[in-house]
DNA sequence: GTCTATAGGTGGATAGAC
DNA sequence: GTCTATCCACCTATAGAC
C-alpha cells in the first residue's frame, strides 16, 4: 500500500470522523479541523461549504469502508465464526481506541442533525445488520450453527450489543466489553 | 400522588434531562432551558451557576431514580424474569418517547464533560449492571434460570444491548429493538 | 428569585484578494 | 486552494438593580 500524502478533502474528512467518535458531531469546528492540517477555517468551507457537506461525506465513506470491509471478509474467511468474529474485531478495534462508532455517535446526535445525514447513518446501520443476518443464516444453513430463534432477531441483538458495548467501554475507560459481547454471542449460535 | 406544580430546580432539571435524552449535553443551552419555562437565563444560572452544576445534580438525580427503580422492582417483583422484564421495561418506556438512555447520551459526550459527570455515569452503568448480575445470579441459585456463562457476562451483555438498542431504534424510528434485545436476552436464561 | 444589560468567546459562513 | 477580514448568531457567565 503506497499510501501516499492524502489530498486535503480526505485529511479532512479523516480529521471530521476522528472527532466524531471521540467528541461528536456538534463538538468540533471547522477551527478544529483547519488548525490540525495547518490552513484557516475559510480553506475548509472551499472544500465543504456547509457542515453538512462534511457530515453527509463522512458518512458516505464510512458506509463504503463497511462495504469494502464485509467484502473482504466474505472473501477472506471460511466459516460463518470466523467471519463473525473478523466483522466484531472491526468494533474492538474502535473500542480499543477509547472510541465509539462514527453511526453510533450520529444516531445519538440525530435530532440535530440535517435529514440527509440522518438518512446516511440509518442506511449503515441496516447494511450491517444485513450482512450480520445472511452470515448467521448461511451458518444455520450449513449446519455450523444451531440458534433458538431467527438470525435476523439475533443479528439485531449482535449490532445492538456492539453499539452500546463501545457506549459502555467509554463510560468506563479499561473494560474490554465488546469481548464479553462476543463471548455472550457464540454461545447463542453453538450447536447443543 | 398530588404532583403539585414543581419549584424551578426541578422543572430545569427535568428540561435538561429531556434535552440530554433527545440531543446531547452539548446541544441544549440555558436559553432553551430558560424560555421553556418563562424564565430569563440569568434566573437559570441563579439556579446551577455553571452547566457542570446542572449536568451533576442531574446524573445525580437520574441515578437516585435508578435506585428508587430498582428497590420498587425487588420489593414488587416475585420472580427473576418478572424481574429483569420490568427493568427491561424501563428502556422500552424511553424507546417508546424516541429517546435514548440520559447516561448513555452523556457516555457518547464524555470526552467534552466535565470529570464530576464522567463519574456520575460510570457510576449509573455499574449499579444497572451489578443489579441485572445478582437477579439473574439469584435466579439460578433458585433454579429458576440456567445459562452457559457467567451471570456478570450476561449482565453486561444485556446492558450493552439495551443501550446500543435505543441507539439503534433512534436511527430507525419505528423500530422495536429492545424487543427483540429482550427477547434474545431470555432465551439465553432458559433452562434446557 | 428574577430581571436588564453586557461582556467575552466561539460557532458557521461569506466576500473578495492573491 | 488558500488567504485576510468580517458578519452575525449563539453560548456561557457575571454585575448589579429590583
Amino acid at each position: 500500500m503506497p499510501m501516499a500524502t492524502q489530498d486535503t478533502p480526505n485529511r479532512l474528512l479523516d480529521l471530521a470522523q476522528d472527532l466524531v467518535q471521540e467528541r461528536g458531531f456538534n463538538a468540533f469546528s471547522y477551527k478544529d479541523l483547519a488548525g490540525a492540517i495547518g490552513i484557516k477555517t475559510a480553506s475548509v468551507h472551499y472544500h465543504f461549504p456547509v457542515k453538512e457537506d462534511l457530515g453527509a461525506a463522512l458518512i458516505t465513506r464510512y458506509r463504503d469502508r463497511l462495504d469494502a470491509a464485509l467484502a473482504e471478509i466474505d472473501r477472506g474467511a471460511r466459516s460463518g465464526k470466523s467471519k463473525l468474529r473478523r466483522f466484531i474485531q472491526l468494533y474492538r478495534d474502535t473500542e480499543a481506541c477509547g472510541a465509539i462508532c462514527a453511526c453510533g455517535s450520529l444516531a445519538a446526535d440525530r435530532e440535530t442533525l440535517p435529514a440527509a445525514m440522518q438518512d446516511g447513518v440509518e442506511d449503515y446501520f441496516s447494511r450491517a445488520e444485513q450482512w450480520i443476518a445472511k452470515t448467521i443464516s448461511d451458518g444455520v444453513r450449513a449446519g455450523e450453527f444451531e440458534l433458538a430463534g431467527p438470525p435476523t432477531e439475533a443479528a439485531t441483538t449482535l449490532l445492538a450489543g456492539l453499539q452500546g458495548g463501545l457506549i459502555l467501554s467509554r463510560a468506563r475507560p479499561g473494560r474490554q466489553t465488546l469481548e464479553v459481547v462476543q463471548r455472550n454471542f457464540f454461545r447463542t449460535l453453538e450447536p447443543s
